[in-house]
DNA sequence: CGGCATCCTCTTTGATACTG
DNA sequence: CAGTATCAAAGAGGATGCCG
């Protein structure tokens, strides 16, 4: 990327990391932790391979992301993020909680990973009850079945699937959300195509605290605009 | 900007405002409130007139910035950020953050302007004795002069001048800001070109806590990159 | 002046094909 | 698997022109 030739803390890190598509791959880097190029380009649906190729070449120089060899058994390479890199995070979570309401309309064209909500989700969920035994809600949303977990006071969430599940939520992308997030209601009615199985206090007990209220879906964009100073 | 078609509110909110130039734009609305055409453009040295007529254009359908014309007595347009545009402020300051080791070594080549300091040190400095009258901090580094104020136990930063300050603080950005920072000492050999007028005490009021040890200043790049998963 | 629009050149991207 | 090579299309940068 062409420097923006400013003396600003932000035009600078927009130099290294401003570039099209770097933060996704620093998304892909922290979901995944350490991964083969091939998985990079598999949770980054529409990248040119020669412009991941140029990327990663790019972020290892600016100290962001490291090459390593994988060990013995396999012979590939690996990409991880830095310590510099993992500083990232807090700039994508910002990032995407401001993003959050243009999700509010179904995926439509767009590709959906279920990967890509174990990070905003983590962020969002809190246990209201950690003296309660842990418990375990399986989420079947896009791609890949999805687990989210009480563990020592905090939430996680990881790929995956387990044989018994307190609960299971089934359903489109912008649904699941909704409801891990409290904006939907499982006898809503909107809840067309939402499916959930098993004990209703398993989500309850890791939704935030103070449920938005329902949101109106989608209508009227241009008139409800208001600004102050 | 062409979307990257993902179900990720972090993709969504890079569809929005990850175009070159468009943080930025965002940044100068935040540090000036409201302001005109020409503003903007000094406030963005580099950008082609033609882009920033663009992206105010995408700005203001994606209902971030609004254009009102100015009241009577002027007749000219004004920009301002809606309140969507605003809660963008939190985002910058992370990435503002993660980018400030960056601004270590000196401006080189860079354009600097005084007004990109305001919004990150209000953010940074503290006032660690809100019980005292308040005092007044002017600094004079770049193209124009500007005030530290503590006022209602918050530190406030604006571009300006005042008759009495209780100290000035003198000198090239990278040393103002080591300085304000506290990775800097008034003593330290290194503040060759650093001039400091006043009571010691209005400096040593505002600096956040534990001042960063001072840092080697910028050898060895390549050889202190670790990574930690 | 303030607020753009046009024209032109150069760089970056996106899509696809190919290789060690 | 992990890229490089190629090429057309889109976008950025720079200069200048226009209009109230």
């Amino acid at each position: 990327m062409r420097s923006y030739g400013q003396y600003c803390a932000l035009a600078k890190a927009l130099d290294v990391i401003g570039d099209r598509w770097t933060m996704l791959i620093v998304r892909e880097l922290l979901i995944r932790g350490s991964c083969r190029y091939t998985d990079l380009r598999d949770g980054l649906p529409g990248i040119a391979t020669n412009l991941l190729a140029d990327r990663l070449r790019e972020l290892e120089q600016a100290g962001i992301v490291r090459r390593e060899a994988a060990p013995p058994p396999i012979a590939t390479t690996l990409f991880r993020l830095t310590v510099r890199g993992e500083e990232l995070e807090p700039v994508l979570q910002e990032l995407g909680h401001w993003g959050a309401p243009l999700l509010a309309e179904p995926a439509a064209e767009d590709v959906f990973r279920s990967r890509w909500l174990t990070l905003p989700l983590e962020h969002h969920l809190r246990d209201r009850t950690p003296d309660l035994p842990p418990v375990t809600l399986e989420v079947r949303t896009g791609d890949e079945p999805m687990l989210i977990e009480t563990a020592g006071g905090r939430v996680r969430t990881r790929p995956g699937s387990v044989p018994n599940p307190d609960a299971v939520l089934t359903g489109p992308p912008h649904l699941v959300i909704a409801t891990l997030t409290g904006k939907l209601d499982l006898t809503d009615d909107r809840a067309a195509g939402l499916q959930y199985l098993g004990d209703p206090e398993t989500l309850r007990r890791v939704q935030p605290m103070s449920p938005a209220p329902a949101e109106q879906s989608s209508a009227s964009r241009a008139t409800d605009e208001e600004g102050t100073s």
